[in-house]
DNA sequence: TGACATATGTTCGATGTCGAACTAACTTGT
DNA sequence: ACAAGTTAGTTCGACATCGAACATATGTCA
């Protein structure tokens, strides 16, 4: 075995990391430039998982869904808060905790938000193949799962 | 069309950066955790970089290569050359560049690195089809060039 | 050649991100 | 009922990241 053959033996999996940190990169960048002033793309992102997967939700499972640590979803949380995008109300039942509600106003934002970006990605989003996305996407989730449990 | 349906209207495509996303976090906090103190990924990911691609690369080719703004490479250059991992040499025939080579601690550090996360990663990995795992890297840097090319 | 445009890398300031430690509230076990 | 352990969220300090402006070098075009 060769000296270069040794060094270039990558794993596929690291090839695979490595491309969705720069596809990630990328999709940043091009979400944030058709954002407002400061705002940032998990910004965008708690917004529309708040409509996807429902209102009411605590910052640990928004935390948890996104994969980042709890102080920085304060820090999130705390910034659309501060534009009148959520509300921050006291959970019902435990009161170390909160629930987190849309307002109309970020409602509207993110009605906004996601027109300017689909509108701005129609004209390459043609060209990929929708059986392929999808299939892409079911392996990502079980991909997801499986690095989810091997987080000890 | 109910509020409802309008509102939940995800194109998929939002999904599938969403899941990128989230599955950057995972990786990015699982390299990180067996990384030693102030290194992060982008320092372990240069180095992989210059020896997949080829040392000798500029500053700005590299920071093209990750789609990330040309002073965040600076930055991790000048990390990466603190710690002795890379050696920063003049551009033989520009003199506004330079060229990035590794040291031999660099080529030792990476693959220490490499070996260390493979390790770990190794109970989890034989659950992936390595074929599924070669498509989805397909469809992923076909992806890529799409977005990039969108990019203006 | 000289003026203007472009390309490379750095500096600066502002802000995002995260680990560690902390407070308050809840749970468990005896 | 009480102590010990656990959980939710915040605070703090360190550092990564990035846009904008800058200095220097190169390219272009008359």
């Amino acid at each position: 075995m060769s000296e270069n053959a040794r060094n270039n033996a990558t794993n596929p999996m690291f090839e695979l990391f490595n491309e969705i940190g720069i596809i990630n990169q990328l999709s940043r960048a091009f979400f944030e430039a058709r954002l407002p002033d400061g705002m940032v793309l998990p910004h965008f992102s708690v917004l529309n998982h708040l409509t996807r997967v429902g209102e009411g939700r605590t910052p640990l499972q928004i935390a948890r869904a996104f994969q980042v640590p709890k102080n920085s979803m304060t820090h999130t949380l705390a910034g659309l808060e501060k534009r009148g995008l959520i509300d921050i109300r006291p959970h019902p039942s435990d009161r170390r905790s909160k629930t987190i509600w849309l307002t109309e106003a970020g409602r509207q934002f993110r009605l906004e938000a996601m027109g300017r970006v689909g509108r701005d990605m129609a004209p390459v989003l043609p060209k990929m193949d929708p059986d392929e996305v999808a299939q892409t996407l079911t392996f990502l989730r079980g991909l997801r799962e499986v690095l989810d449990s091997a987080r000890n």
